[in-house]
DNA sequence: TGTACATCAGTGAACGCGCGTTCACTGATGTAC
DNA sequence: TGTACATCAGTGAACGCGCGTTCACTGATGTAC
């Protein structure tokens, strides 16, 4: 059942992108191999084709996901007045739409301890991710020397990811909802 | 082999105190209780002695590690002046020996993403620390209204909390003292 | 362009391993008289 | 207070299970002539 060199790139990029998906909702050591391959419509056999072992597999997933999210961030700020720019990355991070999808969102907060844990081509990915997206919120500012900038955008970028991950965590939907919300509206005020 | 009732109390507390530590170190579900009972001095069969299930045995866990650095916090602003208090749980929190000992440290920012993942009994837990940590850097809050202090606080603990969780992921330990410093300096001027 | 053979993507069974959990057993502690 | 018995904390072997990984096999694809 040999697939052509085409199918057999499909393939390999459609397990990456089911593995980017499932570790974001799941946790990467609650995701087995079977039941991602599965989910990729494939037996959990033809996996060492495509992969050396699971944990080559979390690397490129973490970037893969961290690639998709950050580039959207850049998409939405493209050509907006730094303003606007601010405003709309806060207002698109923080939100409940974000936080009842982890799947799809900012594999920082998804995966934030796991990641700590991980080895260390997925922490090299993890850095770099983190790194671009402090740069993303560090180009909207205006006003600043450049190292006042990245400061503030370290400190909102910890804020962002921190409220992402507590409002997930908090049992009481109101609680919850009102972390996303003061910590938006305090960085509204001071990014 | 049977135990007076003090010794077995203190078995009792002692695997939860073991827990509370391994947990917050290899994360919850790296952890087993095999391992666990054995850092404890105790075969892993005694287990179910003291415990129902791993499960019962994380939420107490959690509680017990909630409790411990929440009120190690309470008691650093004991007394204190609203300033000097802000910047004594500032100051604390975001240091390096904080993020380079996650076994002794916050729970939420341990376990962050973790924690979502638990049963319900442990994300109560996980929920009332956070509001009790809230309360406590509110708290410090003067000149502000009892609903602007709450808010406040949550910006700032989601601030708090995000940038422990990104220090310990980034490998590059330049960035990762400049994530707790930028942040603790924001905060300082905003908090 | 057509044929013959090598390659290899994907299948599904099997591997060893560690997990959470159970259990028969031991012997010190707790209890009843 | 002393004795006889029930309780139960802790041990260590065993349970089934799912994990990551390996492997023999199949048959379509790729390659060499």
């Amino acid at each position: 059942m040999r697939k052509s060199k085409q199918a057999t790139a499909e393939t390999r990029e459609s397990i990456v992108h089911t593995a980017a998906a499932e570790f974001r909702r799941n946790g990467i050591s609650e995701t087995g191999l079977s039941d991602l391959m599965a989910t990729a419509g494939l037996t959990h056999g033809g996996f060492y084709r495509h992969f050396e072992s699971k944990d080559h597999l979390v690397a490129e997933a973490c970037e893969a996901a961290l690639l998709s999210v950050l580039n959207a961030m850049q998409d939405s700020v493209e050509g907006a007045s730094p303003e606007l720019a601010r405003k709309r990355l806060l207002t698109r991070y923080l939100t409940s739409k974000h936080r009842d999808n982890p799947a799809t969102g900012c594999p920082l907060a998804a995966l934030g301890s796991d990641l700590r844990r991980a080895d260390s081509r997925t922490r090299e990915a993890a850095s770099a991710g983190y790194r671009r997206l402090v740069e993303i919120v560090a180009a909207q500012l205006d006003g600043f020397l450049p190292d006042e900038a990245n400061a503030r955008a370290t400190a909102i970028v910890s804020a962002m990811v921190g409220s992402m991950i507590l409002s997930r965590i908090v049992t009481d939907s109101k609680v919850s909802d009102s972390i996303l919300r003061e910590t938006r509206d305090f960085l509204l005020q001071h990014y």
